[in-house]
DNA sequence: TTTTAAATGCAACCTTGTTGCGTTTTATTT
DNA sequence: AAATAAAACGCAACAAGGTTGCATTTAAAA
């Protein structure tokens, strides 16, 4: 198996996604990173950390693709599909991960689902603000 | 108000889209399409399209923005909120509007939902099937 | 038929993401 | 602590996806 090694850039990107209360893509991780280490190696590095299933990847949608930490519920280790509903700004492109929207939905026939993507979009908080003013 | 113009190549793009079992790429057009017109054009039709409200913007769990014919219920003409659920197959790649799937959800307090996105992903019934043998 | 603004083609450009390769670094083994 | 092997890195080059400006063409209203 290959082995997987701990980095000095690949722990900062790991805190700064951490740390962060909305997804950040790679251009934002770019931006607060800047002498850090290479374009390229930000795009290997989280390549690795969703592998690794420590961050997880999101498409708004716009089609920008977003990262996270994953939020595991310890209780639930081995759950096979993962759940992830976030909420998407059209004003200020922030996304969140709604952790306490819970959806259901009925399973359509003869597909094989694994993943599900509930992505609501609006305004988010902040923005409903600034807008009422 | 600016108006908007009926055009050939306007006409034959949406003809595809709407004539195509799953959503499309500009990619996928632009090869269905080759001699009708220009790379550009094409991506200020699918603009168009998706203002007039005739088509609709799909991103996959990738970030590939693909298209798909709107399938307005005429019922609920006036309704504010876009409610789409999609399937997107990881083997194939195509992208399919489940209209059968409704999903329900709470609403998350502060936010302004305009739009709800809904997309599962996993295998279509087709590579189901190619898997199975 | 004339007119005018929308639509188009083309060239140039930018952003985003990928690949190959030689060098550096991590962490295991001696 | 030194040697070692593979992972991670930087850099350059490339490819795909998407945008912009501008001169020309075309749809449709006057």
């Amino acid at each position: 198996m290959k082995t997987t090694r701990n980095t000095t850039a690949k722990s900062a990107i790991l805190e700064l996604i951490k740390n962060s209360e909305v997804a950040l893509s790679h251009a934002e991780i770019q931006k607060m990173n800047q002498e850090l280490c290479d374009r390229v190696t930000i795009y290997r590095i989280l390549d690795r950390l969703v592998n690794e299933d420590v961050i997880h990847k999101i498409a708004t949608p716009d089609g920008t693709i977003k990262y996270a930490a994953c939020n595991h519920n310890p209780h639930e280790h081995h759950q096979h599909i993962h759940n992830h509903v976030h909420f998407s700004c059209e004003k200020c492109h922030s996304v969140t991960c709604l952790d306490a929207v819970k959806p259901s939905y009925t399973i359509p026939e003869n597909y094989l689902v694994k993943e599900v993507n509930f992505t609501l979009s609006g305004l988010c908080p902040a923005c409903v603000e600034s807008i009422s003013k």
